[in-house]
DNA sequence: ATGTATTTGTACGTATGTATG
DNA sequence: ACATACATACGTACAAATACA
């Protein structure tokens, strides 16, 4: 663990046990380099981090001030797996595995995961049950040259601390599209959609350090549970 | 401008006219320093930033390599207005002011907007068309104290122009939270619905660089025309 | 209104560590 | 084993914005 996150990770403990309360001012620079016997560089290395994410809200001149954001779930946002998020939500959630398999992918896939017709893929379907009812309907499409081995009983807890734990994938970014689809034969069949006949459809492509593909996911979710939460910073261009 | 920020826009506009393109690499750092004529730190704040932002993937030992996203629209993620993302839709997009107007506050805008009652706020509602079809209602709430005049022919091109350019207001983060919610009388009566029941309703919270909040914004999509993309980095804890 | 101290922003230099090829 | 490239960390100096006496 370098130096600079390890002051990130401090700071950010500090204000999400509201050490540090929202409208207050963090120390200032000099003062962080006194306390973590830290260069100024590696301090400002932390507190860029905290604004990137929207943790505090740094001004030249004055200091740092902690935000009043992300005090709640940030369902989505980032690259963050449904576990991660799901004690965050505080509510009663469930997995269902409904299907998991080494199978060819079709054209569409061979495109989207980099493949060729004769490598493999991993097709893993699970259904989110929060609070009795089943509202999400996740499809994940791994890469199977670089993920060989999907035991079925780690499923139903994360895909990736597997990923990251078991196997030292280095996850890195992810581009993720919303929009909304009306609802399949299939969302009805494994979802319980009320009168609902639209979903929001989640897809993903998650990538590892080296640029490579490894995932397709789709995650259709019933509207009325749907929520995604962004922050996002302005970039002033020329 | 800084010194990192022109070498940020000059990489970003090679990357965007393919100077450099999906897959290749970007000279390293020790290149860029002399072609720049600039300190290894000032390039790599400019890298960072390129990397943040999806244009790139930087690998310790190879180099940074160009990413094949961001090549198409970006709607909504980040903090761009309708008019900026308007040309990369390549559409015939215009808009309709439905409503100007200056008024005290409801309790809930006063907490929305941090105003007491006794304070003015601005109400914008415009109808956005696509080709011909209203498919996106703005509603826009902003402190009338920081922004005295809205001029009405203004409002037809873009807000943000007119907040940035002629009022000089340094727009710094917004929060946005989006969700779906069954059609209003208001949205069948602005929209062209078809018959579409629900609308993806984009909130969001936009604050200036000392993070006083000036605009609340409600952005009301037809379903099926709408789209949110998003790049993200994943940050590992601890 | 002015000057001074404080705080963050930018830029440069140097050294060492780590991953890749 | 070696060279290359990025990552981290330390230092210094000055600029710009702010706060306060």
């Amino acid at each position: 663990m370098a130096k600079y996150q390890d002051i990130y990770n401090t700071l950010l403990s500090q204000i999400e046990d509201r050490t540090y309360r929202p409208g207050e001012m963090l120390p200032g620079e000099h003062e962080l380099m006194q306390v973590y016997d830290a260069s100024r560089d590696t301090v400002r290395k932390s507190l860029s981090l905290l604004a990137q994410n929207g943790y505090i809200q740094k001004a030249q001149g004055k200091g740092s001030v902690v935000l009043d954001i992300n005090q709640f779930e940030f369902p989505l946002s980032g690259v963050v797996s449904f576990h991660e998020l799901a004690p965050s939500l505080g509510k009663n959630v469930k997995t269902q595995v409904v299907m998991l398999e080494k199978m060819h992918p079709d054209p569409h896939m061979q495109e989207n995961l980099h493949l060729s017709a004769e490598e493999y893929m991993w097709v893993l379907q699970r259904v989110r049950m929060v609070d009795g009812e089943a509202v999400i309907l996740d499809t994940d499409f791994l890469n199977a040259q670089i993920i060989p081995h999907l035991p079925a009983k780690e499923m139903k807890k994360s895909l990736y601390v597997y990923l990251e734990d078991e196997l030292h994938l280095p996850i890195s970014y992810a581009e993720k599209e919303i929009t909304c689809a009306m609802a399949t034969n299939e969302d009805r069949m494994l979802l319980d959609m009320k009168n609902f006949d639209m979903v929001v459809n989640v897809e993903s492509y998650t990538y590892l350090d080296d640029s490579r593909i490894f995932q397709f996911t789709s995650s259709r979710h019933r509207p009325d549970k749907f929520i995604f939460k962004d922050f996002a910073r302005r970039i002033h261009r020329i």
